[in-house]
DNA sequence: GCCATTCTAGAGTGACCGTTCTACCGGGAG
DNA sequence: CTCCCGGTAGAACGGTCACTCTAGAATGGC
């Protein structure tokens, strides 16, 4: 592996477990097995620059997720329910530290640090158009899309914070079954097109 | 007002801006208008204490928030959207800032700092009670309660997350959409046979 | 062989961290 | 008055911070 890569893994698996303040150069360096040197020579830029390489290789990394968990259900509500309940259980097995890096240091950074705040922005906005296009291929309105994706993100988000703090899933199961409801009210509404079945993806119309 | 007191509302102003590990007990001493031997008097546990005290005061003043915005409302649905309309709106007034300490911290120093994300469940845990008991109050059942005060938690703190990076209050009009379908779903239906495909009894208003 | 470049390696630097310490101030009790 | 004490004030301390610097090892072209 890169070793620009193993430095921005190390940093992205520290900024989701402790955050992005309490990260230090030094730590880092001990989990990336890589002195001081090589973290400046790799990121002239310093502990901002590997921390903004973390959330975008983390983020291009998550929101790969999406289509490879949902696919697997012809029934997107369902799908949805599923994905939560997976997340769920990668929060318990990795014993409630599992957090999205994103959000982390999203929530502790956006005041003070103006450069990461506009990465985290940018992961973000490609989750939400990612997402969006995927869902639209789903069947979904691009409005609804939309919507879908922004409640999809904002519940896992919570979730993993909530889930954090009381060690226990039932955040999880709570936002999953809320989110499958109105995805599921959605398909009803429009009674056209059944869209079952359908196993294509992937593609994508250019922007 | 009490000296304790202001300490602890400017630690949960920084807090909530910066998180724990940025916070320094100068830049609060400054914040606080008290030499650090003040903090240090009035809580002996330093640091760590004046956060945790600052997370319990700010948890008893948000839970409060919950019946004051929602008794406003006869239709619960209807409540729960304005409530996220409502935090969408405060979101943008602070310039984005306002975020949820306890969000903020326990995403933070859930591994760190044992302590903290003990304070941090008991004041989530409050919140879970406090609402869900509320929820009961009005009509519904109290499995459906708790699944609503802990979707309605986890779409808040993530929409706290997403609107601070974005810079958008999409993601609150989302996360409220969604979970006024689901609570709206809850009062109306009482369904002997599993259709999906028949509009619900209630009005639906498209949007 | 040579040299330049890339990368590793870690000691060194000044600044700031949380915390402790000492000194000081106001006022009630004797 | 003196003595005490809750509280204010900030200097001092050891440690850690992000970062820089210098030296050496590895690599590739000639």
């Amino acid at each position: 592996m890169d070793t620009d890569e193993r430095i921005a893994l190390a940093m992205a698996e520290l900024l989701r477990k402790q955050g992005y303040a309490a990260t230090g150069i030094n730590q880092l360096a001990r989990a990336a097995g890589a002195p001081t040197g090589s973290l400046y020579h790799h990121f002239k830029g310093g502990k901002r620059e590997i921390a903004a390489a973390a959330l975008r290789q983390t983020g291009a990394a998550y929101i790969q997720l999406l289509p490879l968990l949902l696919d697997a259900h012809d029934d997107l509500a369902a799908g949805i329910e599923a994905l939560f309940a997976q997340a769920a259980e990668d929060m318990r097995d990795t014993g409630w530290a599992n957090m999205c890096p994103v959000g982390t240091v999203t929530a502790e950074t956006a005041d003070t640090e103006p450069e990461l705040r506009e990465v985290a922005a940018e992961v973000m906005g490609t989750w939400v158009e990612t997402g969006s296009r995927y869902f639209t291929t789903r069947g979904l309105a691009e409005t609804d899309s939309r919507t879908v994706v922004f409640a999809v993100l904002s519940a896992l988000e919570g979730a993993f914070v909530l889930a954090r703090g009381l060690r226990s899933a039932e955040p999880f199961h709570a936002a999953g079954r809320t989110i499958k409801t109105y995805v599921a009210s959605l398909c009803t509404e429009q009674p056209k097109t059944p869209t079952r079945a359908r196993a294509q993806s992937g593609k994508r119309t250019g922007t």
